[in-house]
DNA sequence: GAAATAGTGTCTATTAGACAGTATTCT
DNA sequence: AGAATACTGTCTAATAGACACTATTTC
């Protein structure tokens, strides 16, 4: 038999997108109290009879204003008494990778919502609300050990992109300079994870890139490994 | 401001072990409805202000008698409004990885409680109760997935144990034969996986096995790749 | 032409996989 | 002795990483 319902259920969202060559996390200004003036993740409850991931996607249309080309996964659900002094409320955390949307959308229902440079959070140097920089943190190594295995990284970009790109967002994310020789001739030596569109692009000097689009394998075999600690 | 509660939140336990060879999954038979009579992943409702974390290992120290030595870890969360005909539970499911435990404890509060072969479970033969097949199956994959970039198959074996044990359990998880003098080489070549106690066991004919414990790593670089699909 | 970026070729040290061969036990 | 299992050595094809080189553009 059911017991009584004892504890709040709500969806938090770390979105991560590369901006000016950066991995950035999108947060929220709290105008209220508990943590008014601090930083959090967007978010909110889910409603009755709501599916978690239905409550996930309309919190990211919320906040983005965008609901294609965005890769929402679930991350880890954090439920600690003590984490909202409300009072038992568990939060189910996702993880999202978007390409550049610029700034947030207008629609946004939070009064100050921007994107943080993700050096900038792990530092400490932006105060989060809750328990919400061991989330960030959390989904911060999801995404870079995601990219070793998977062919996640073009979530990171537009539906048309260049090996460049792609290299950027991988450079991004793990923080590290990665030879750009032999990541084209990774990827594209790769069958299934990018496919070329046919079309090319140039940007300033040099010779124009080829276009890619995602290719149908999830799955690398053999990873992407990024160099040992 | 939080919302007053909308939905239970319980925890189930994907409890996996390596029994002849082969992979079992526990599972408590239903005495009341909803479900009567199929059988379901131990579990049950996280009490108020309880960690999910603390909820999962009482129901894991009630079900197996254990409490030290077996790993537990999240595994994912569901919230599908439908779930349970009881109303909206949202429950937080948990992966324990144990060694041969024997049969379920008899202080476990379950009339019927039985290690099932995974390969039964996942063939449909036996009925589960809610949507506990789909929980078994991502539970699976993630133990799946897991052995190949972490030291966690030594999680199926006692805190002893050659490198024969531990080749049982890649093959009894995966599913595929595994050639012993490669595996042999490549266990004991790096460092941090496993670490010699200096002791010995002979089991039959054979020359005695040298006995290994746990290593201080938990991250596998290279990974162990299991052949492709 | 100089500079910049895209993409290809090649060399080498390392590794995965196949499997021969040695070591040590039980029957 | 024969069978069974543990462990080590060796060969080969494939791979990762370093980096020279060619291709194509802008300034």
């Amino acid at each position: 038999m059911p017991s009584l319902p004892t504890a709040s259920v709500a969806v938090d969202l770390v979105v991560l997108t590369i901006r000016e060559r950066a991995l950035h996390v999108l947060l929220v200004e709290r105008g209220i109290e508990p943590f008014a003036g601090a930083w959090a993740l967007p978010g909110g409850f889910v409603l009755p009879d709501e599916d978690l991931a239905d409550a996930a996607d309309r919190e990211l249309a919320e906040e983005t204003g965008m609901r294609a080309g965005i890769h929402l996964e679930q991350l880890r659900t954090y439920g600690a008494p003590g984490r909202d002094p409300r009072g038992h409320v568990v939060t189910v955390a996702w993880l999202a990778l978007a390409p550049d949307l610029g700034e947030p959308a207008a629609g946004s229902d939070a009064a100050g919502a921007r994107w943080w440079p993700m050096d900038a959070v792990v530092a400490g140097e932006v105060p989060l609300a809750f328990d919400h920089a061991a989330i960030v943190a959390d989904g911060l190594e999801r995404a870079r050990a995601k990219l070793e295995y998977s062919s996640l990284a073009a979530a990171f970009c537009p539906p048309e992109f260049t090996v460049a790109q792609l290299r950027a967002v991988y450079e991004a994310v793990w923080g590290t300079p990665i030879d750009p020789r032999n990541f084209h001739r990774k990827v594209t030596g790769t069958p299934g994870f990018v496919e070329p569109t046919g079309g090319t692009v140039a940007e300033g000097a040099g010779r124009p890139a080829r276009l890619f689009r995602r290719g149908p394998v999830d799955t690398l075999h053999p990873p992407l490994v990024r160099a040992e600690s």
